[in-house]
DNA sequence: TATAGTTGTCTATATCAATAGACAAATTTT
DNA sequence: AAAATTTGTCTATTGATATAGACAACTATA
């Protein structure tokens, strides 16, 4: 699709291997290469993109440095595929069902919690007054050992005190809201955006430095619109998709 | 919220200056400062950030350049706010519907279209034969004159021969099906990623070399299920964020 | 008016990024 | 076995990136 022959920006602060790798990944998630395929040799990627076999060669080790790529002397160099998980968001989303087939094992591990005063822009959400105490946990996503999401979420700190012990246990936000008499809830409302991965979730989600993550910011309510969850999610976008389905 | 005390990362093909021109870009969006108000001072944004003060300038340089900021020697750094639109999503969104409000002008420009021969992704999705022709048009959306985003949408060119003078005459997606019958028609799938923008996209919005592009990737369908529209559509993170209504 | 704070400009230096060319090492093809 | 293809390594050169320090120009404040 878009990128067949989209070139190269030169002196915009972002160095030719990084945008040539990231063309390379963007490559591999759409579909150009097979599984296990060969990548075109260096030199006939250097013609492509209009620069040295060098930079090529730059590109190609961070890759292989990630685990992207293998380069084998004499023989070419071989996509070791990650496919990209797809990742449904809508009313009734949950973290664990949505990659049904698409994983083995999933679930979240908590990094750390704490309990805070709450911040305007959260206190609004909840619906409670500014500075209410807010259990503040943050949470790392992941699929068959991979990390594939990082969030925060908040709770009020009255209603829902200790479900950061709850979410450290069962490792799914839905089983430990049960615990608190929740037994479904809704996604009142999602804003999406993207940016570039700030340095702890680099580390969070073992992402090589300059990564895109698409973020999305949500509030959960109960089925009568109480308010009971704000989240900001961050997912990879080198690894994860997320997709709107028609009706849900 | 997050990236609050972030640092910056060396060596990752990403240079320091473009990467504290982001963080200035996403504090603006993120309402770190109001309208018009300074920037903290250079030496304490090099401090911040752990880089010599020409390496912020260098950032401020680039900002200044896209019309972000505003330097006045002897008094400071000033932010010429740009506030970011807030595009909805959903079943039944249209592009001017969604962002009554928040703009006094929007439309559709048409950049070019061209027919071809469908790819198999394309083909599949509109439930036609590879191969089949079909019409692609490369549009961008303007909101009070600023672009807002660059589509590139495929139509079965048999059904829809023409469609590219009513789009060049109406400047709606809307209103030219209106003319092949279809009144309504609602989004079946979207899948969302993200990604840097590629050459042409930085020419059609006028982007800073490195800016990120949020993508949807979408089919329109009739009212009974029959696929209409393919289409691809980018919006610049720093002025675009995605919205998802509850019940849409 | 004097002082402090802030942006603008200059010189200098070290490192990274990119280009260029040559050849070695390994593999596949002829 | 020989030739062609492809990745790996080395040297060298140029320009961009980042640091460092000094001082000028301008603004606001004491």
């Amino acid at each position: 699709m878009a990128g067949l022959a989209s070139s190269i920006e030169r002196r915009n602060g972002v160095s030719l291997w990084r945008q040539i790798a990231d063309k390379i990944l963007q490559g591999i998630a759409g579909g150009d290469f097979a599984e296990n395929a060969a990548l075109p040799p260096e030199m006939a990627l250097a013609e492509r993109y209009g620069v040295n076999r060098h930079t090529v060669r730059s590109a190609i080790a961070a890759l292989v440095q990630d685990g992207v790529l293998r380069a084998e002397q004499g023989r070419g160099t071989f996509v070791l595929s990650r496919k990209r998980l797809s990742y449904p968001i809508g009313a009734r989303t949950r973290f664990s069902t949505g990659l049904q087939g698409q994983t083995s094992e999933r679930h979240i591990a908590l990094l750390s919690s704490a309990t805070e005063p709450a911040s305007r822009r959260i206190a609004e959400a909840l619906g409670l007054a500014k500075g209410a105490a807010v259990i503040r946990l943050e949470t790392r996503g992941e699929a068959d050992g991979h990390p594939v999401s990082r969030a925060t979420t908040w709770f009020d700190a009255k209603r829902f005190a200790g479900i950061e012990a709850a979410m450290a246990e069962t490792g799914s936000i839905t089983a430990s809201l049960k615990r608190f008499g929740i037994n479904d809830y809704l996604r009142q409302s999602t804003v999406l955006s993207a940016r570039h991965a700030d340095a702890d979730d680099l580390v969070a989600m073992e992402l090589q430095p300059g990564a895109i993550v698409l973020v999305t910011v949500a509030v959960n309510v109960t089925l009568d619109g109480q308010p009971i969850q704000f989240a900001e999610s961050r997912f990879p976008a080198e690894r994860v998709e997320l997709r709107l389905s028609a009706g849900d």
